[in-house]
DNA sequence: CTATAGATGAGCT
DNA sequence: GCTCATCTATAGG
């Protein structure tokens, strides 16, 4: 196997301290890496979504609600939200601020390294599954409950400069069909035509960066 | 390719 | 007890 780069950096906090919206965005192409003693695997990011409580009817932290799981998301921007959702833990990075409980959810990854690994954990061959559904890609990268509240500028679990896309299209996020009006946010994102992402849908807007 | 049903368990009212 | 930020298998076009 090709050896994992020696000089990959996490990216700084402050990359953290931006607009949920803005973040969502400048996360795709970004590059998430989990090590374990599995060994190292890894991921483009190609699909996010925000969740902007306590306005947000579909964010967890909707009207403020501080309970022992949403705790972390009233801390500083930059820390790992997981929380399992059926069978399946989702991975977040908490956005915001201090006080300001919001998020984005990555939904989807390009599989980059470790891909041997993920096919074991996934227990499939196809790379096309690994990783392109948000309780998919943590099963692949081994991302648990345990990495709850861990800082993501450093490793075990941190997110690294990847790829500029050069098109990004946004639409409704997926799943939340119970959100009253927040059902209709466009604030979804994904790389343009990328295979990885979760689902097909048509895009409300594109932003061209060509 | 799309649509739908059922499994599933933590978190919360 | 009720609610899901899901996944997989299966059936059909």
């Amino acid at each position: 196997m090709q050896e994992f780069p020696k000089d990959m950096m996490p990216l700084p906090q402050d990359f953290y301290d931006q607009p949920t919206l803005e973040l969502a965005k400048a996360l795709l192409g970004c590059l998430l890496v989990k090590e374990t003693t599995e060994g190292i695997t890894a991921g483009y990011i190609v699909e996010t979504e925000a969740y902007i409580g306590p306005g947000d009817k579909a964010a967890h932290s909707f009207n403020n609600r501080r309970t022992a799981r949403t705790e972390v998301m009233f801390h500083r921007s930059g820390l790992a939200y997981t929380y399992q959702m059926h069978t399946h833990c989702l991975f977040n990075v908490v956005s915001g601020g201090e006080e300001r409980p919001q998020a984005v959810l990555i939904r989807a990854l390009e599989p980059w390294y470790g891909i041997e690994l993920m096919k074991i954990r996934r227990g499939m061959e196809s790379p096309i599954g690994l990783t392109n559904g948000p309780g998919k890609l943590t099963k692949s990268l081994g991302i648990t409950k345990e990495d709850y509240g861990r800082p993501l500028t450093l490793p075990p679990l941190y997110i690294a400069n990847g790829f500029s896309p050069e098109s990004i299209s946004a639409g409704k996020r997926i799943g939340i069909d119970n959100a009253g009006e927040a059902r209709d946010y466009l604030w979804r994102f994904w790389v343009t035509n990328n295979k990885f992402v979760s689902r097909n849908q048509k895009s409300e807007y594109v932003f061209d960066f060509k």
